[in-house]
RNA sequence: GCCGCGUUCGUCUAGUUGGCCCAGGACGUAAGAUUUUCAUUCUUAAAAUCGCGGGUUCGAAUCCCGCACGCGGUACCA
Protein backbone atom coordinates (compact mmCIF):
# COMPACT_ATOMS: atom_id res chain seq x y z
CA UNK A 1 0.00 0.00 0.00
CA UNK A 2 0.92 3.60 -1.24
CA UNK A 3 1.60 5.53 1.73
CA UNK A 4 2.98 9.27 1.39
CA UNK A 5 3.00 12.16 2.89
CA UNK A 6 2.46 16.38 2.18
CA UNK A 7 4.52 17.57 5.44
CA UNK A 8 4.89 21.20 5.25
CA UNK A 9 6.03 23.77 7.96
CA UNK A 10 3.18 26.22 9.81
CA UNK A 11 5.87 28.85 8.70
CA UNK A 12 3.30 31.40 6.83
CA UNK A 13 1.26 30.64 3.81
CA UNK A 14 2.04 27.86 1.81
CA UNK A 15 4.32 28.52 -1.36
CA UNK A 16 2.60 27.66 -4.99
CA UNK A 17 6.15 25.30 -5.09
CA UNK A 18 5.17 23.27 -1.70
CA UNK A 19 1.55 23.24 -3.55
CA UNK A 20 2.73 21.43 -6.57
CA UNK A 21 4.87 18.92 -4.72
CA UNK A 22 1.56 18.37 -2.64
CA UNK A 23 0.10 17.84 -5.70
CA UNK A 24 2.17 15.53 -7.09
CA UNK A 25 2.20 13.60 -3.97
CA UNK A 26 -1.66 13.75 -4.46
CA UNK A 27 -1.46 12.58 -8.08
CA UNK A 28 0.61 9.63 -6.88
CA UNK A 29 -1.44 8.32 -3.78
CA UNK A 30 -4.67 8.27 -6.11
CA UNK A 31 -3.38 6.66 -8.92
CA UNK A 32 -1.68 3.62 -6.91
CA UNK A 33 -4.58 3.91 -4.50
CA UNK A 34 -2.68 4.97 -1.92
CA UNK A 35 -3.22 7.04 1.15
CA UNK A 36 -2.39 11.04 0.94
CA UNK A 37 -1.57 11.91 4.62
CA UNK A 38 -0.69 15.87 5.96
CA UNK A 39 1.52 16.33 8.39
CA UNK A 40 2.39 19.63 10.38
CA UNK A 41 6.20 20.04 10.94
CA UNK A 42 6.50 22.42 13.81
CA UNK A 43 9.26 21.73 15.61
CA UNK A 44 11.04 24.95 15.44
CA UNK A 45 8.90 26.67 17.88
CA UNK A 46 10.51 29.96 17.08
CA UNK A 47 9.13 30.07 14.15
CA UNK A 48 5.36 29.11 14.40
CA UNK A 49 2.98 32.08 12.96
CA UNK A 50 -0.61 31.83 14.05
CA UNK A 51 -3.18 30.92 11.37
CA UNK A 52 -0.44 28.81 9.13
CA UNK A 53 -1.80 25.80 9.41
CA UNK A 54 -5.30 26.77 9.12
CA UNK A 55 -4.14 28.25 6.03
CA UNK A 56 -2.67 25.10 4.29
CA UNK A 57 -5.59 23.23 4.92
CA UNK A 58 -8.29 25.82 3.35
CA UNK A 59 -5.63 25.99 0.49
CA UNK A 60 -6.08 22.04 -0.60
CA UNK A 61 -9.62 22.46 0.46
CA UNK A 62 -9.98 24.87 -2.69
CA UNK A 63 -7.85 23.31 -4.89
CA UNK A 64 -9.73 19.88 -4.64
CA UNK A 65 -6.53 17.74 -3.15
CA UNK A 66 -8.13 15.77 -0.52
CA UNK A 67 -6.21 13.80 2.17
CA UNK A 68 -7.01 10.57 3.75
CA UNK A 69 -5.25 11.41 7.01
CA UNK A 70 -3.89 14.73 8.68
CA UNK A 71 -3.91 17.13 11.56
CA UNK A 72 -7.07 18.33 10.19
CA UNK A 73 -9.00 14.97 9.97
CA UNK A 74 -7.17 12.69 12.18
CA UNK A 75 -6.27 8.72 11.21
CA UNK A 76 -4.77 5.94 12.56
CA UNK A 77 -0.79 7.18 13.07
CA UNK A 78 -1.94 9.97 14.62
CA UNK A 79 -1.42 13.11 16.49
CA UNK A 80 -0.02 14.65 12.83
CA UNK A 81 1.04 17.81 14.37
CA UNK A 82 4.90 17.31 15.69
CA UNK A 83 4.51 19.30 18.73
CA UNK A 84 1.74 17.06 19.70
CA UNK A 85 4.50 13.41 19.04
CA UNK A 86 7.26 15.71 21.20
CA UNK A 87 7.44 13.10 24.00
CA UNK A 88 8.05 10.07 21.00
CA UNK A 89 11.30 11.32 19.88
CA UNK A 90 13.17 10.98 22.40
CA UNK A 91 13.15 7.54 23.03
CA UNK A 92 14.29 7.11 19.25
CA UNK A 93 17.29 9.73 20.11
CA UNK A 94 18.26 7.77 22.87
CA UNK A 95 18.64 4.33 20.49
CA UNK A 96 20.92 6.59 18.60
CA UNK A 97 22.77 7.57 21.37
CA UNK A 98 22.92 3.79 22.23
CA UNK A 99 24.09 2.73 19.09
CA UNK A 100 26.82 4.71 18.91
CA UNK A 101 24.84 7.03 16.48
CA UNK A 102 24.70 9.96 17.86
CA UNK A 103 26.32 12.45 20.74
CA UNK A 104 26.26 14.86 23.62
CA UNK A 105 27.35 18.25 22.01
CA UNK A 106 27.62 20.99 24.44
CA UNK A 107 29.13 23.46 21.81
CA UNK A 108 26.81 26.76 23.02
CA UNK A 109 25.90 28.71 19.94
CA UNK A 110 27.72 31.49 20.52
CA UNK A 111 30.99 29.18 20.36
CA UNK A 112 30.10 27.69 17.29
CA UNK A 113 29.23 31.71 15.92
CA UNK A 114 32.97 32.00 16.79
CA UNK A 115 34.26 29.16 15.29
CA UNK A 116 32.80 29.84 12.11
CA UNK A 117 34.22 33.47 12.03
CA UNK A 118 37.35 31.96 13.03
CA UNK A 119 37.36 29.58 9.89
CA UNK A 120 36.01 32.31 7.53
CA UNK A 121 38.98 35.05 8.51
CA UNK A 122 40.91 32.15 6.44
CA UNK A 123 38.26 32.08 4.16
CA UNK A 124 37.30 28.58 4.98
CA UNK A 125 33.86 26.91 6.33
CA UNK A 126 34.06 25.65 9.98
CA UNK A 127 31.89 22.11 9.61
CA UNK A 128 31.31 20.11 12.44
CA UNK A 129 32.26 16.96 10.79
CA UNK A 130 34.69 14.12 11.60
CA UNK A 131 37.50 15.81 11.08
CA UNK A 132 36.92 18.73 13.42
CA UNK A 133 34.30 17.06 16.06
CA UNK A 134 37.21 16.50 18.09
CA UNK A 135 38.66 19.05 18.76
CA UNK A 136 34.74 20.48 20.02
CA UNK A 137 32.67 20.29 22.91
CA UNK A 138 31.46 16.80 22.91
CA UNK A 139 31.09 13.71 24.23
CA UNK A 140 33.27 12.09 21.85
CA UNK A 141 35.95 15.03 22.53
CA UNK A 142 35.30 15.08 26.47
CA UNK A 143 36.46 12.75 29.23
CA UNK A 144 33.47 10.75 30.25
CA UNK A 145 33.05 12.08 33.46
CA UNK A 146 32.92 15.55 32.37
CA UNK A 147 30.45 14.47 30.08
CA UNK A 148 28.42 12.97 33.29
CA UNK A 149 29.22 15.91 35.12
CA UNK A 150 27.75 18.58 32.35
CA UNK A 151 24.42 15.90 32.38
CA UNK A 152 24.10 16.35 35.71
CA UNK A 153 24.17 19.67 36.46
CA UNK A 154 21.71 20.26 33.56
CA UNK A 155 24.21 21.83 31.38
CA UNK A 156 22.07 22.63 27.67
CA UNK A 157 23.26 20.33 25.09
CA UNK A 158 22.28 18.99 21.91
CA UNK A 159 22.10 15.71 20.05
CA UNK A 160 24.54 15.05 16.91
CA UNK A 161 24.66 12.43 14.76
CA UNK A 162 27.83 11.06 14.09
CA UNK A 163 28.43 10.19 10.75
CA UNK A 164 30.65 7.02 9.90
CA UNK A 165 34.08 8.34 8.42
CA UNK A 166 34.66 7.93 4.86
CA UNK A 167 31.79 5.82 3.25
CA UNK A 168 29.60 6.07 0.11
CA UNK A 169 26.20 6.80 0.78
CA UNK A 170 24.15 5.91 -2.22
CA UNK A 171 20.82 8.04 -2.83
CA UNK A 172 18.18 5.92 -4.83
CA UNK A 173 16.50 8.62 -6.41
CA UNK A 174 13.59 8.34 -8.32
CA UNK A 175 13.91 11.05 -11.17
CA UNK A 176 17.56 11.14 -11.11
CA UNK A 177 18.78 7.58 -10.27
CA UNK A 178 21.65 7.06 -7.80
CA UNK A 179 23.42 9.76 -6.39
CA UNK A 180 26.34 8.92 -4.20
CA UNK A 181 27.99 11.33 -1.24
CA UNK A 182 30.90 10.31 0.93
CA UNK A 183 30.47 10.81 4.63
CA UNK A 184 33.45 12.30 4.98
CA UNK A 185 31.92 15.63 3.45
CA UNK A 186 28.76 15.61 6.02
CA UNK A 187 28.59 17.18 8.43
CA UNK A 188 27.18 16.04 11.83
CA UNK A 189 23.60 17.31 12.16
CA UNK A 190 21.59 18.57 15.22
CA UNK A 191 19.09 15.54 15.51
CA UNK A 192 17.73 16.62 19.12
CA UNK A 193 17.56 20.62 20.15
CA UNK A 194 18.20 21.79 23.67
CA UNK A 195 14.88 22.79 23.50
CA UNK A 196 13.82 19.17 24.05
CA UNK A 197 12.42 18.85 20.37
CA UNK A 198 13.83 17.14 17.48
CA UNK A 199 15.01 18.93 14.46
CA UNK A 200 13.50 17.99 11.19
CA UNK A 201 16.16 15.82 10.71
CA UNK A 202 15.12 13.22 13.38
CA UNK A 203 11.10 13.98 13.48
CA UNK A 204 10.65 13.25 9.65
CA UNK A 205 12.39 9.85 9.86
CA UNK A 206 10.84 8.56 12.93
CA UNK A 207 7.52 9.83 11.41
CA UNK A 208 7.78 8.31 8.27
CA UNK A 209 8.76 4.81 9.81
CA UNK A 210 6.47 5.32 12.42
CA UNK A 211 3.70 6.40 9.29
CA UNK A 212 4.68 3.90 7.15
CA UNK A 213 5.56 5.99 4.32
CA UNK A 214 6.52 4.32 1.29
CA UNK A 215 7.36 7.14 -1.00
CA UNK A 216 9.01 10.16 0.43
CA UNK A 217 8.00 12.81 -2.44
CA UNK A 218 9.83 16.59 -1.92
CA UNK A 219 11.70 19.52 -3.07
CA UNK A 220 15.09 19.50 -4.51
CA UNK A 221 16.62 21.43 -1.35
CA UNK A 222 16.21 17.81 0.27
CA UNK A 223 18.38 16.07 -1.95
CA UNK A 224 21.87 17.40 -0.08
CA UNK A 225 20.40 15.61 3.44
CA UNK A 226 18.78 12.69 1.60
CA UNK A 227 22.27 10.76 2.71
CA UNK A 228 21.61 11.90 6.36
CA UNK A 229 18.00 10.35 6.13
CA UNK A 230 19.63 7.01 4.80
CA UNK A 231 21.62 6.86 7.42
CA UNK A 232 19.58 7.07 10.02
CA UNK A 233 17.10 4.62 8.34
CA UNK A 234 20.24 2.47 8.40
CA UNK A 235 21.41 3.40 12.26
CA UNK A 236 17.82 2.11 13.38
CA UNK A 237 17.76 -0.44 11.61
CA UNK A 238 14.65 0.97 9.26
CA UNK A 239 13.73 0.24 5.92
CA UNK A 240 13.73 3.50 3.97
CA UNK A 241 11.17 4.66 2.38
CA UNK A 242 11.66 5.23 -2.15
CA UNK A 243 12.88 8.60 -2.60
CA UNK A 244 11.82 11.22 -5.43
CA UNK A 245 13.02 14.45 -5.33
CA UNK A 246 11.29 17.39 -7.37
CA UNK A 247 12.63 20.07 -9.41
CA UNK A 248 12.49 23.35 -8.24
CA UNK A 249 9.76 26.48 -9.25
CA UNK A 250 12.30 28.95 -10.49
CA UNK A 251 11.14 32.97 -11.43
CA UNK A 252 9.50 33.70 -14.43
CA UNK A 253 12.64 36.14 -15.15
CA UNK A 254 16.46 35.30 -14.48
CA UNK A 255 17.32 32.34 -12.91
CA UNK A 256 16.80 31.37 -9.07
CA UNK A 257 13.92 30.27 -6.73
CA UNK A 258 10.72 31.37 -7.25
CA UNK A 259 9.90 33.38 -3.80
CA UNK A 260 7.39 36.26 -3.08
CA UNK A 261 8.86 39.31 -4.24
CA UNK A 262 9.06 37.91 -7.84
CA UNK A 263 5.31 37.92 -7.34
CA UNK A 264 5.14 41.14 -5.92
CA UNK A 265 7.56 42.63 -8.61
CA UNK A 266 5.90 41.12 -11.57
CA UNK A 267 2.44 41.43 -10.31
CA UNK A 268 1.07 37.39 -9.79
CA UNK A 269 0.76 35.41 -6.76
CA UNK A 270 3.02 33.14 -5.34
CA UNK A 271 0.09 31.62 -3.19
CA UNK A 272 -2.98 29.85 -3.73
CA UNK A 273 -5.17 31.84 -0.96
CA UNK A 274 -5.08 35.51 -0.09
CA UNK A 275 -2.21 35.76 3.32
CA UNK A 276 -2.54 38.79 6.11
CA UNK A 277 0.66 38.15 8.01
CA UNK A 278 -0.13 38.87 11.43
CA UNK A 279 3.39 40.19 12.33
CA UNK A 280 4.13 42.63 9.32
CA UNK A 281 0.08 43.32 8.52
CA UNK A 282 0.86 43.03 5.31
CA UNK A 283 -1.24 41.31 2.68
CA UNK A 284 -0.32 38.87 -0.11
CA UNK A 285 -2.31 38.11 -3.15
CA UNK A 286 -3.67 34.93 -3.61
CA UNK A 287 -4.67 32.63 -6.58
CA UNK A 288 -8.54 32.56 -5.31
CA UNK A 289 -9.34 36.04 -4.97
CA UNK A 290 -7.38 36.64 -8.16
CA UNK A 291 -10.40 35.33 -9.60
CA UNK A 292 -8.24 32.16 -10.72
CA UNK A 293 -10.14 28.59 -10.87
CA UNK A 294 -9.05 25.89 -8.64
CA UNK A 295 -8.80 23.31 -11.52
CA UNK A 296 -6.53 25.88 -13.99
CA UNK A 297 -3.87 26.10 -11.25
CA UNK A 298 -4.00 22.45 -10.75
CA UNK A 299 -3.72 22.08 -14.38
CA UNK A 300 -1.00 24.89 -14.65
CA UNK A 301 1.11 23.27 -12.15
CA UNK A 302 0.62 19.77 -12.42
CA UNK A 303 2.62 21.01 -16.11
CA UNK A 304 5.23 22.75 -14.56
CA UNK A 305 7.85 19.89 -14.20
CA UNK A 306 5.84 16.85 -15.48
CA UNK A 307 4.05 15.71 -18.60
CA UNK A 308 1.94 12.89 -19.90
CA UNK A 309 4.57 12.37 -22.59
CA UNK A 310 2.18 13.08 -25.43
CA UNK A 311 0.76 16.86 -26.32
CA UNK A 312 -2.04 16.63 -24.28
CA UNK A 313 -2.39 19.62 -21.82
CA UNK A 314 -5.88 20.15 -20.29
CA UNK A 315 -6.47 17.30 -17.54
CA UNK A 316 -8.97 17.29 -14.74
CA UNK A 317 -7.92 16.10 -11.63
CA UNK A 318 -9.18 12.90 -12.65
CA UNK A 319 -7.23 12.51 -15.95
CA UNK A 320 -3.85 13.77 -14.09
CA UNK A 321 -4.89 10.93 -11.50
CA UNK A 322 -5.18 8.35 -14.33
CA UNK A 323 -1.67 9.77 -16.22
CA UNK A 324 0.90 11.08 -13.63
CA UNK A 325 3.62 8.91 -13.53
CA UNK A 326 7.42 9.80 -11.91
CA UNK A 327 9.19 8.94 -14.84
CA UNK A 328 7.81 11.91 -16.85
CA UNK A 329 8.60 14.53 -14.31
CA UNK A 330 11.86 16.50 -15.12
CA UNK A 331 14.71 17.04 -13.79
CA UNK A 332 15.39 20.76 -14.59
CA UNK A 333 13.61 23.60 -12.39
CA UNK A 334 10.64 25.09 -14.55
CA UNK A 335 10.34 28.76 -14.79
CA UNK A 336 7.08 29.65 -13.95
CA UNK A 337 5.08 31.36 -16.40
CA UNK A 338 2.34 34.24 -15.91
CA UNK A 339 0.75 34.16 -19.59
CA UNK A 340 0.67 30.20 -19.53
CA UNK A 341 -1.22 30.78 -16.29
CA UNK A 342 -3.32 32.99 -17.93
CA UNK A 343 -4.34 30.76 -21.01
CA UNK A 344 -5.22 28.06 -18.72
CA UNK A 345 -7.48 30.10 -16.71
CA UNK A 346 -9.14 31.18 -19.81
CA UNK A 347 -9.59 27.73 -21.20
CA UNK A 348 -11.71 27.03 -17.53
CA UNK A 349 -13.32 29.80 -17.43
CA UNK A 350 -14.73 29.28 -21.10
CA UNK A 351 -15.80 25.45 -19.61
CA UNK A 352 -17.76 26.87 -16.91
CA UNK A 353 -21.48 26.47 -17.45
CA UNK A 354 -23.03 30.23 -18.67
CA UNK A 355 -25.67 29.67 -15.96
CA UNK A 356 -22.84 29.80 -13.50
CA UNK A 357 -20.67 32.81 -15.23
CA UNK A 358 -24.42 34.39 -14.78
CA UNK A 359 -24.26 33.74 -11.20
CA UNK A 360 -21.29 35.52 -10.89
CA UNK A 361 -22.01 38.60 -13.43
CA UNK A 362 -25.76 38.53 -11.05
CA UNK A 363 -23.71 39.06 -8.09
CA UNK A 364 -21.61 42.31 -9.76
CA UNK A 365 -24.47 43.74 -11.36
CA UNK A 366 -26.56 43.54 -8.25
CA UNK A 367 -23.65 44.90 -6.20
CA UNK A 368 -23.96 48.07 -8.60
CA UNK A 369 -27.39 48.66 -7.45
CA UNK A 370 -28.95 47.24 -10.71
CA UNK A 371 -31.59 44.69 -10.04
CA UNK A 372 -32.13 42.89 -13.91
CA UNK A 373 -34.22 39.49 -14.74
CA UNK A 374 -33.01 36.43 -14.34
CA UNK A 375 -32.87 35.05 -18.10
CA UNK A 376 -31.12 39.06 -19.17
CA UNK A 377 -28.36 37.99 -16.87
CA UNK A 378 -27.58 34.71 -18.45
CA UNK A 379 -28.03 35.76 -21.89
CA UNK A 380 -25.66 38.67 -21.34
CA UNK A 381 -22.91 36.00 -19.65
CA UNK A 382 -23.31 33.24 -22.78
CA UNK A 383 -22.61 36.25 -25.30
CA UNK A 384 -19.71 37.79 -23.59
CA UNK A 385 -18.42 34.69 -21.54
CA UNK A 386 -15.96 34.05 -24.16
CA UNK A 387 -14.20 37.28 -24.08
CA UNK A 388 -13.44 37.16 -20.21
CA UNK A 389 -10.68 35.09 -18.49
CA UNK A 390 -11.41 36.33 -14.73
CA UNK A 391 -14.75 36.33 -12.92
CA UNK A 392 -13.92 40.24 -12.01
CA UNK A 393 -13.76 41.30 -15.57
CA UNK A 394 -17.20 40.44 -15.72
CA UNK A 395 -18.74 43.86 -14.70
CA UNK A 396 -16.13 46.39 -16.50
CA UNK A 397 -17.02 44.07 -19.91
CA UNK A 398 -21.11 43.56 -19.95
CA UNK A 399 -21.83 47.08 -17.55
CA UNK A 400 -23.49 48.82 -20.61
CA UNK A 401 -26.34 45.88 -20.97
CA UNK A 402 -26.98 46.69 -17.68
CA UNK A 403 -26.77 50.41 -17.60
CA UNK A 404 -26.11 53.85 -20.11
CA UNK A 405 -22.69 54.82 -20.58
CA UNK A 406 -22.18 57.25 -18.22
CA UNK A 407 -18.74 58.89 -20.33
CA UNK A 408 -17.68 58.43 -23.40
CA UNK A 409 -14.06 56.93 -24.55
CA UNK A 410 -11.86 59.93 -25.25
CA UNK A 411 -9.82 58.46 -28.12
CA UNK A 412 -12.57 57.00 -29.86
CA UNK A 413 -14.46 59.65 -30.06
CA UNK A 414 -11.46 61.58 -31.25
CA UNK A 415 -11.40 58.58 -34.11
CA UNK A 416 -14.99 57.24 -34.29
CA UNK A 417 -17.31 60.65 -33.92
CA UNK A 418 -16.61 62.58 -37.15
CA UNK A 419 -18.47 65.95 -38.15
CA UNK A 420 -21.77 65.62 -38.59
CA UNK A 421 -22.49 62.69 -36.89
CA UNK A 422 -24.79 63.85 -34.93
CA UNK A 423 -27.14 63.65 -38.40
CA UNK A 424 -26.52 59.91 -38.87
CA UNK A 425 -27.26 59.43 -35.49
CA UNK A 426 -30.76 61.23 -35.88
CA UNK A 427 -31.52 59.01 -39.04
CA UNK A 428 -30.66 55.97 -36.81
CA UNK A 429 -33.49 57.26 -34.05
CA UNK A 430 -35.56 58.05 -36.96
CA UNK A 431 -35.07 54.17 -38.27
CA UNK A 432 -35.11 52.94 -34.68
CA UNK A 433 -38.61 54.64 -34.64
CA UNK A 434 -40.36 53.24 -37.89
CA UNK A 435 -38.90 50.03 -38.42
CA UNK A 436 -39.80 46.77 -36.98
CA UNK A 437 -37.71 46.42 -33.69
CA UNK A 438 -36.31 43.15 -35.36
CA UNK A 439 -32.91 41.64 -36.92
CA UNK A 440 -33.38 41.42 -40.18
CA UNK A 441 -35.73 44.64 -40.62
CA UNK A 442 -33.04 46.76 -38.74
CA UNK A 443 -30.23 45.21 -41.07
CA UNK A 444 -32.31 45.97 -44.24
CA UNK A 445 -32.93 49.54 -43.02
CA UNK A 446 -30.08 50.60 -41.23
CA UNK A 447 -27.08 49.15 -43.10
CA UNK A 448 -28.62 48.44 -46.71
CA UNK A 449 -30.98 51.44 -47.38
CA UNK A 450 -29.41 53.89 -45.35
CA UNK A 451 -25.76 53.19 -44.92
CA UNK A 452 -24.83 51.16 -48.13
CA UNK A 453 -28.08 53.41 -50.23
CA UNK A 454 -25.67 56.48 -49.23
CA UNK A 455 -22.46 55.22 -50.23
CA UNK A 456 -21.44 55.54 -46.52
CA UNK A 457 -18.72 54.43 -44.45
CA UNK A 458 -20.25 51.80 -42.52
CA UNK A 459 -17.29 51.27 -39.99
CA UNK A 460 -17.88 54.80 -39.06
CA UNK A 461 -21.69 55.08 -38.96
CA UNK A 462 -22.33 52.01 -36.65
CA UNK A 463 -19.08 52.58 -34.52
CA UNK A 464 -20.65 55.99 -33.85
CA UNK A 465 -23.24 53.88 -32.71
CA UNK A 466 -21.74 51.87 -30.53
CA UNK A 467 -19.61 55.05 -29.34
CA UNK A 468 -23.49 56.02 -28.46
CA UNK A 469 -24.76 53.01 -26.64
CA UNK A 470 -21.41 51.39 -24.94
CA UNK A 471 -19.33 54.09 -24.38
CA UNK A 472 -16.68 52.76 -26.42
CA UNK A 473 -16.29 50.86 -29.44
CA UNK A 474 -16.07 47.18 -27.96
CA UNK A 475 -18.82 45.12 -27.65
CA UNK A 476 -20.67 42.24 -29.11
CA UNK A 477 -22.61 42.65 -32.84
CA UNK A 478 -23.95 45.89 -32.35
CA UNK A 479 -27.71 45.11 -33.95
CA UNK A 480 -28.07 42.36 -31.50
CA UNK A 481 -26.65 44.30 -28.43
CA UNK A 482 -29.75 47.14 -29.86
CA UNK A 483 -32.37 43.97 -29.71
CA UNK A 484 -31.22 43.00 -26.37
CA UNK A 485 -31.76 46.85 -24.71
CA UNK A 486 -34.77 47.69 -26.42
CA UNK A 487 -36.20 50.78 -28.39
CA UNK A 488 -36.25 53.08 -25.53
CA UNK A 489 -32.97 52.43 -24.09
CA UNK A 490 -31.36 53.08 -27.11
CA UNK A 491 -32.57 55.38 -28.48
CA UNK A 492 -32.13 57.19 -25.18
CA UNK A 493 -28.65 56.82 -25.31
CA UNK A 494 -27.82 57.93 -28.61
CA UNK A 495 -29.91 61.38 -27.91
CA UNK A 496 -27.47 61.71 -24.74
CA UNK A 497 -24.55 61.12 -26.84
CA UNK A 498 -25.64 63.49 -29.59
CA UNK A 499 -26.19 65.92 -26.78
CA UNK A 500 -22.75 65.10 -24.67
CA UNK A 501 -20.45 64.71 -27.75
CA UNK A 502 -22.01 67.19 -29.93
CA UNK A 503 -20.15 67.72 -33.01
C1' G B 1 35.37 27.37 -1.12
C1' C B 2 33.35 22.42 -0.82
C1' C B 3 29.42 18.82 -2.12
C1' G B 4 25.26 17.72 -5.16
C1' C B 5 21.81 18.52 -9.16
C1' G B 6 20.82 20.52 -13.83
C1' U B 7 21.59 22.61 -19.19
C1' U B 8 16.47 21.17 -26.32
C1' C B 9 12.71 27.57 -29.63
C1' G B 10 11.73 33.89 -25.24
C1' U B 11 8.86 30.20 -21.68
C1' C B 12 6.82 25.01 -20.43
C1' U B 13 8.31 20.85 -22.79
C1' A B 14 8.29 16.00 -26.64
C1' G B 15 12.43 13.24 -27.77
C1' U B 16 13.05 7.24 -22.62
C1' U B 17 16.21 0.82 -26.39
C1' G B 18 21.37 6.22 -30.92
C1' G B 19 18.84 6.23 -37.34
C1' C B 20 11.41 7.80 -38.75
C1' C B 21 14.48 14.75 -35.64
C1' C B 22 18.26 19.59 -41.03
C1' A B 23 14.14 18.43 -33.71
C1' G B 24 7.47 17.95 -32.64
C1' G B 25 3.48 20.39 -29.48
C1' A B 26 1.72 24.38 -26.31
C1' C B 27 2.04 29.56 -24.35
C1' G B 28 3.65 34.10 -26.08
C1' U B 29 4.97 36.99 -30.68
C1' A B 30 3.98 38.36 -36.00
C1' A B 31 0.95 38.15 -40.40
C1' G B 32 -3.59 36.84 -42.67
C1' A B 33 -8.89 35.21 -42.70
C1' U B 34 -13.67 36.09 -40.33
C1' U B 35 -16.55 40.36 -37.96
C1' U B 36 -19.56 47.06 -38.73
C1' U B 37 -15.71 47.33 -33.73
C1' C B 38 -13.19 44.64 -29.75
C1' A B 39 -12.67 39.83 -28.27
C1' U B 40 -13.30 34.80 -29.64
C1' U B 41 -12.22 31.38 -33.53
C1' C B 42 -9.34 29.65 -37.76
C1' U B 43 -4.84 29.58 -40.96
C1' U B 44 0.16 30.60 -41.62
C1' A B 45 4.99 32.29 -40.11
C1' A B 46 9.32 33.43 -37.42
C1' A B 47 11.60 31.03 -33.34
C1' A B 48 16.38 25.81 -30.55
C1' U B 49 23.81 24.52 -35.28
C1' C B 50 19.75 20.25 -28.85
C1' G B 51 25.33 25.00 -23.19
C1' C B 52 30.63 24.51 -25.24
C1' G B 53 34.80 21.26 -26.75
C1' G B 54 36.48 16.55 -27.63
C1' G B 55 35.67 11.42 -28.46
C1' U B 56 32.82 6.39 -29.64
C1' U B 57 29.89 5.08 -34.15
C1' C B 58 28.30 4.05 -40.90
C1' G B 59 25.14 7.43 -37.97
C1' A B 60 24.30 11.22 -31.53
C1' A B 61 19.85 15.86 -28.79
C1' U B 62 20.28 10.70 -27.39
C1' C B 63 26.56 6.95 -25.14
C1' C B 64 31.67 8.52 -22.80
C1' C B 65 35.16 12.39 -21.06
C1' G B 66 36.45 17.45 -20.06
C1' C B 67 34.94 22.47 -19.50
C1' A B 68 31.53 26.50 -18.81
C1' C B 69 27.31 28.40 -16.80
C1' G B 70 22.98 28.13 -13.63
C1' C B 71 20.68 26.39 -9.35
C1' G B 72 20.40 23.88 -4.56
C1' G B 73 22.84 22.63 0.06
C1' U B 74 26.62 23.80 3.44
C1' A B 75 21.84 26.58 10.88
C1' C B 76 20.17 24.03 17.86
C1' C B 77 15.25 26.46 9.75
C1' A B 78 12.33 23.38 7.51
Amino acid sequence: MVRVRFAPSPTGPLHIGGVRTALYNYLFARQQGGKMILRIEDTDQTRFVPGAEQYIIEAFQWLGIEFDEGVHIGGPYGPYRQSDRKALYRQYADQLLAGGWAYYAFDTPEALDAKRKEYEAEKKTFQYDCTTRLGMCNSLALPADEVQRRLDSGDPYVLRFRFPENTDITVHDLIRGDVTMNSRLLDDKVLFKSDGMPTYHLANIVDDHLMEITHVIRGEEWLPSAPLHIMLYEAFGWQAPQFAHLPLLLKPDGNGKLSKRDGDRLGFPVFPLEWHDPKSGETSNGYREQGYLPQAVVNMLALLGWNPGNDQELMTMDELIRLFSIEHISKNGAKFNLDKARWFQHEYFQQLSDDTVADMLDTQVKSHGIEAPHEYVVKVASMMKERITFPGELWDTCSYFFQAPTEYNEKDVAKRWQPGMEGHMAKVIEILETVPFEYDALHQALLEDYIKANQLNTGAIMNSLRLAVVGRTVGPDMLTLVLMLGKDEVIRRIQRAIETIGN
